[in-house]
DNA sequence: TGCCTATTTCCTGTTT
DNA sequence: GAAACAGGAAATAGGC
């Protein structure tokens, strides 16, 4: 394997997966709908019927592009050139090795590529389910392989919107379906996966994924009765200052996020816990918070 | 450009 | 009295 010493990187290496980079592809190729998804639910996207190993470069290279484009990172910030490479000879790079080649996306670009290779999201679309994913990397993959473990910093935005990614399949429904009879919304799928979730993550998967990375993100919200999707907040005005600096609002209160929960009842995205503050349940359109949820 | 969705912001009143 | 809840109304922003 070749590597380059000299990468080109644009990115400084403070800067993460959530920061606001400029969206711009590469002008020959264009992303199918998966822009607004994440590795977890692209990773069947590309590639689906092969392990990566097995990916040829133009395979690689598709990864490459549709990760960057989940992380919303300039394309033109990586010298693909670094990325000439068969599946085989990708899967045997360390993450030194794409740190290297990739600079501060390395990491990004590691997680990505380490959920395909251990998750088995290269099986059959059908396969998937977010409960599997959830369950797989609790239980499959331990801490110590992820990259960000070094640093568990007990807010840090960036473990909880980098690492977490595997854990947002639903982002593909963000707009549950049952509850939205209007015929307008009867669009195709694909269409639905940007025309329902287009600024990203929605508000209740990024709870549902607190509560699904307890290891990270420890004593922000906790659940109550995991099998009836029961949970409270703890920490009500970290987890609204971190959805804030997700959001790029600083000015992100309790308040206001739980206004927005609020309109989940509605939705049937969340259900009402009467009598108790800061406890919620979720809903019967939530996706991918159970266990069993195959 | 207008519409749609998903918030965000502000507010008043109520409950714990 | 403070914090949280409830929900109306309007504004905002990104995608189509």
């Amino acid at each position: 394997m070749v590597l380059h010493s000299g990468c080109s990187m644009s990115i400084p290496a403070t800067v993460s997966a959530e920061s606001q980079l400029p969206a711009s592809w590469s002008p020959h190729y264009n992303c199918p709908d998966v822009s607004m998804v994440t590795p977890g639910y692209a990773g069947r996207l590309w590639s689906q019927d092969l392990h990566p190993q097995y990916w040829s470069k133009y395979q690689v290279w598709e990864w490459l592009q549709q990760t960057l484009d989940m992380h919303q990172i300039d394309a033109t910030s990586i010298p693909f050139s670094n990325f000439d490479l068969e599946g085989r000879q990708l899967c045997s790079m360390t993450y030194q090795d794409f740190t290297r080649l990739a600079g501060s996306i390395g990491p990004i670009l590691y997680q990505s590529l380490a959920d395909l290779k251990w998750t088995g999201q290269y099986g059959s679309a059908d396969m998937f389910t977010p409960g599997d994913i959830k369950t797989e990397l609790d239980a499959d993959l331990p801490c110590s392989i992820l990259p960000f473990k070094e640093e568990p910093s007990f807010y840090s935005t960036s473990e909880l919107f980098e690492i977490k990614t595997p854990f947002q399949p639903s982002a593909m429904m963000a707009s549950p379906a049952p509850s939205s009879p209007d015929p307008k919304r009867s669009h195709s799928r694909s269409h639905q996966v940007k025309k329902h979730n287009p600024r990203g993550t929605h508000l209740w998967e990024f709870i549902r994924d607190i509560l699904l990375n307890p290891e990270r993100n420890p004593g922000l919200i906790k659940w109550e009765d995991r099998s009836e999707g029961v949970f409270r907040f703890l920490k009500s005005e970290a987890v609204a200052q971190l959805w804030g600096k997700k959001k790029n609002n600083s000015s992100m209160t309790y308040e206001k996020l739980s206004r927005a929960m609020r309109y989940y009842y509605k939705r049937e995205i969340l259900e009402r816990v009467d009598g108790r503050r800061l406890v919620y349940k979720f809903g019967r359109n939530a996706r991918g918070w159970r266990e069993t949820e195959k």
